[in-house]
RNA sequence: GGGCGAGUGGUGGAAUGGCAGACACGCAAGACUUAGGAUCUUGUGCCGCAAGGCUUGCGGGUUCAACUCCCGCCUCGCCCA
């Protein structure tokens, strides 16, 4: 038996019976628990039992009408997880509740990016393997998630360090050797040092490298890439596609592609005097500034230009180009781009033909140039050019005008810098007294008449990096046999198992290469010992792919299943952290692309909507800066405390109303005092009134027999509805959806209505304040839903509509300003036209009395809202 | 250097061009208590005893009205150089 207490006579009186319904389960019926204090630490695990038996966020993948994937970007699981961490999973769960509620058959995945460094280098230092290590990770942050009351469809979960997940990997991989786009080559790469592995691009920051922030140098190697270089132009493109998506997100990827329309220009090598031949007879360089072509005086080739060391062979400055080249190779790219920085360069003792003017101009070899731009090759424009500028100026080459501004009064003794602008040509043969535009156009059609050039695109997005020498990856699945070159491994040999005992010491090649039962293979076209592939791949390969194996987790016989891939994505929701805008979200773009080209999936954009939620930082306590929660910070803050103290919902109603949820908040430790507030006010609230609760019949409040009281809390509850909506319906402003969740409580106190309506319209408002609670702290919703009767759980319950006519007011209270300055406040009649409100302002004796003899000049109206007096204040006499 | 974003009380933050500071945290005073780090009430942008004045990084502009739009500047963050 279970007692509610009198609030007027203080005594408890038995509960009727109605948590004992048989829709409930039998855990639990009769399970409420009704005591003053909010009993979180019972109420939380019964419900997150309840949810999974009952199965409420498992979606029904045959149906796919009102469908929405709610994607969470899967964690890399590290130790344990933070209250940083949480914004992102408790910020989809209330999403997906709310879909569940809009009656949405909502679909919403977890895995695990489980391979890794972080797990490899623990494992060096403490011999955990990275196995044990990351399974035990994940059993810890799954139990995290779920103390959380986030919750996915776990039957789907996927880890990527697991051969089910992996042995797919490997067959894609070799899909994209199959058409091309897996291909190995020697290239110029990062290389981290410190994590003795090499890096893509987009995990060089500043020239150092993501992870470990050391500093990253340049070395020569054969590696894996992936053809992304083939997508650039889509990648761009297909992004007016996505109107969902940040516009901040789309500017980062855009830039990162850096596409630049300009042209590609052929300067001849001037021959040996001896005539001796050289391994090519012109170098291509690319240029968006071809209209300042006439001012060219040189030439500078990036020190890891091809065929140097050949062209510079014999001549007396060999040695130098030499050396320079190789004390070049250790810088790191950042030093060698930065504006400030001194620019070196050698003069390589060689010439080249601007093709526009048949000059001969001296070929230098300079470190402000990198391989990465147009071909590693620059026609430097000194006049025109920042850089040029003050490289010219420091090694006394020649500096020649060849655009001036508009007024044509531009002197190069008066520079003092370059001239960057685009302007009207000079000194440019046949070309001159052109607008660079036209310029452009002309000398480009020219030198493609010519035969030396033509219009050419160039992007900064360079192909993707995907070996790691590293041993926790997916294995590349490539033989090399002596005979038959690289082969890949058949499909029927598929998954290449990642070998269990292998040393991990970083050594700058694989571990792998010390597993001999791993390394020696027999070659799958001829039948001879052979040699395994050594590399791992990057880990950004796992997580391109991982949202399409959702929807078949357990299919071993292929890797995506296509129709239900077809039915379901792209996904209707994706939620993460900006921090991935271009790696995570650009790969995962292009390898949805690639995959539609394959004919694999019917579909070319993997993600409709993008949510990006900004970081939480904490001060730290040694220095008292702001970082981004981290466990190398040492700035973390565990959930486990704070929810045995406070319980998951307090934590969650913080997380969410600690600010807009796009941008960075700071996690204060003092502030989920007043989440916890306020849910024990809501629940003593429902504690006391639970006699009039449940006395009252669960009708509709009738808005005519309303007394004031009565009336103002139901169109509060109508207010709070609408506002709550439309802030989820959003931009998910969890922040402000709160907040009035928090006033419509207020409002719930704060009444004292006593008409024949007073207990609907409170019985009313509970039930809704419980509902809007619904996605964001949903066990003390389910407990206080169950309490009031109800014979299902709330996430079964339609989410409420406002009330048009709850919204409608007799009365509205305006601002009265004079000159724009407030006042007086004034109540008027609602929906008053501009002419009465004015009739009504002009006769109000107390405005009158404040107007004193000033004239009025005019009377601006907002209806219902605002009335502002122009006035010109009459002279004191 | 270019692009994007941000700058509002002691703090986190609210405000379709229309009453700046919602909602919280913190703080202060009081109530209830053996006690309070529970709970409740009241107050809380700044200056001023007050009347009143001032106030959204700084300086201009548009407007009856600007946190909001425009121009210039400063500071911070991110991306690209």
């Amino acid at each position: 038996m279970f007692y509610g207490i009198n609030k007027n006579s203080g005594r408890l009186y038995p509960l009727p019976d109605q948590c004992n319904s048989a829709a409930w389960p039998r855990s639990l019926r009769g399970s409420s628990i009704m005591q003053e204090k909010y009993p979180f630490a019972e109420i939380e695990p019964k419900w997150q039992s309840y949810w999974e038996t009952a199965g409420l966020f498992k979606a029904d993948l045959d149906r796919s009408q009102h469908k929405y994937y709610c994607l969470m970007m899967f964690p890399y699981p590290s130790a344990a997880l933070h209250v940083g961490h949480g914004r992102n999973y408790i910020l989809g769960d209330a999403v997906a509740r709310y879909k569940i509620m809009r009656g949405y058959n909502v679909l919403t995945p977890m895995g695990w990016d489980a391979f890794g460094l972080p797990a490899e280098n623990a494992a060096i230092k403490t011999g955990d393997h990275p196995r044990v290590a990351t399974l035990r990770n994940i059993a810890t942050m799954k139990r995290q998630l779920r103390s959380w009351g986030v919750c996915y469809d776990w039957d789907r979960e996927v880890t990527a360090c697991l051969p089910d997940y992996y042995k797919w990997t490997q067959w894609l991989f070799l899909k994209f050797y199959e058409k091309g786009l897996a291909y190995k080559a020697h290239a110029p790469v990062n290389w981290c040092p410190s994590c003795a592995t090499v890096l893509a691009n987009e995990m060089v920051i500043d020239g150092r490298c993501e992870r470990c922030e050391s500093e990253v140098i340049d070395k020569h190697l054969e590696q894996w890439f992936f053809k992304i270089t083939d997508y650039s132009q889509r990648l761009l493109d297909d992004m007016q596609q996505l109107p969902g998506w940040p516009e901040r997100v789309k500017t980062m990827q855009a830039n990162w592609i850096g596409r630049s329309e300009g042209a590609q220009v052929a300067f001849k090598l001037q021959p040996r005097e001896n005539r001796a031949p050289d391994p090519c007879d012109e170098i291509h360089c690319f240029t968006t500034r071809v209209d300042t072509i006439f001012g060219c005086t040189y030439m500078v080739l990036a020190p890891e230009y091809p065929h140097l060391a050949q062209l510079v062979q014999g001549l007396p400055q060999e040695r130098e180009v030499l050396e320079f080249v190789r004390h070049a190779g250790r810088l790191s790219s950042k030093e060698r781009l930065a504006d400030a920085s001194d620019k070196h360069g050698v003069f390589t003792g060689r010439h080249v033909i601007n093709p526009f003017n048949g000059e001969a101009i001296p070929l230098w070899v300079g470190d402000y140039v990198i391989m990465s731009y147009g071909a590693g090759a620059v026609m430097a424009v000194p006049a025109h050019d920042a850089r040029d500028w003050s490289f010219a100026r420091k090694y006394k080459l020649p500096i020649r005008l060849s655009i001036s501004d508009a007024g044509a009064d531009l002197r190069l003794e008066d520079m003092a810098a370059a001239f960057c602008e685009d302007g009207i040509t000079v000194d440019s043969g046949e070309f001159s007294g052109l607008s660079s535009a036209e310029a452009r156009q002309r000398m480009t059609e020219h030198a493609a008449a010519q035969g030396f050039g033509g219009a050419r695109v160039n992007f900064r997005l360079r192909d993707w990096l995907i070996s790691r020498q590293r041993y926790w990856g997916t294995p590349i699945p490539i033989i090399y046999c002596d005979d038959c070159g690289p082969v890949p491994v058949p499909e029927k040999d598929l998954p290449v198992l990642l070998p269990e005992n292998v040393e991990f010491r970083p050594t700058g090649e694989s571990p792998l290469a010390r597993a001999p039962e791993f390394l020696n293979a027999k070659c799958p076209q001829c039948g001879k010992p052979a040699r395994r592939e050594i590399d791992t791949m990057d880990t950004f390969v796992d997580s391109s792919w991982y949202y399409l194996r959702y929807l078949s987790p357990h299919d071993d016989q292929q890797a995506i299943d296509s129709a239900v891939c077809n039915r379901w994505l792209p996904v209707d929701q994706y939620i993460g952290g900006v921090e991935h805008a271009i790696l995570h979200l650009l790969y995962a773009r292009f390898f949805t692309k690639a995959l539609h080209d394959m004919g694999l999936i019917g579909f070319d954009e993997p993600f409709a909507n993008l949510f990006t939620q900004g970081m939480i930082c904490k001060r730290s306590e040694k220095d008292g800066q702001l970082y981004k929660m981290s466990k190398s910070k040492g700035n973390v803050v565990s959930p486990d405390e704070l929810i045995r103290e406070y319980g998951a919902d307090t934590v969650r109603l913080y997380t969410l109303f600690i600010g807009p949820p796009e941008k960075d908040a700071e996690w204060n430790d003092q502030g989920i005092e007043g989440a916890s507030r306020f849910l024990r006010r809501l629940w003593r609230n429902v504690y006391h009134n639970l006699n009039r609760l449940q006395e009252t019949d669960n009708v509709p409040p009738q808005i005519e027999q309303m007394q004031p009281a009565e009336r103002e809390l139901y169109r509060k509850t109508h207010q709070v509805i609408a506002k709550v909506t439309a802030d989820l319906e959003g931009a998910f402003h969890f922040n402000t959806a709160i907040a009035q969740v928090m006033e419509l409580l207020n409002a719930i106190e704060a009444f004292d209505g006593s008409g024949p309506q007073a207990g609907p319209a409170y019985r009313h408002a509970v039930e809704i304040i419980i509902k809007l609670l619904a996605p964001l702290a949903p066990h003390v919703a389910e407990e206080l839903w169950q309490l009031l009767g109800h014979k299902s759980g709330v996430l079964r319950t339609n989410w409420p509509e406002p009330d048009p006519q709850a919204l409608e007011q007799d009365q509205v209270q305006v601002a009265v300003q004079f000159n724009g300055k407030l006042r007086a406040r004034i109540v008027l009649a609602a929906g008053l036209g501009r002419e009465e409100a004015e009739q009504a302002v002009r006769q109000d004796e107390n405005i009158r009395q404040l107007l004193g003899n000033d004239e009025i000049v005019k009377i601006i109206v907002v209806p219902d809202r605002l009335i502002n007096i122009v006035i010109r204040p009459c002279k004191k006499p």
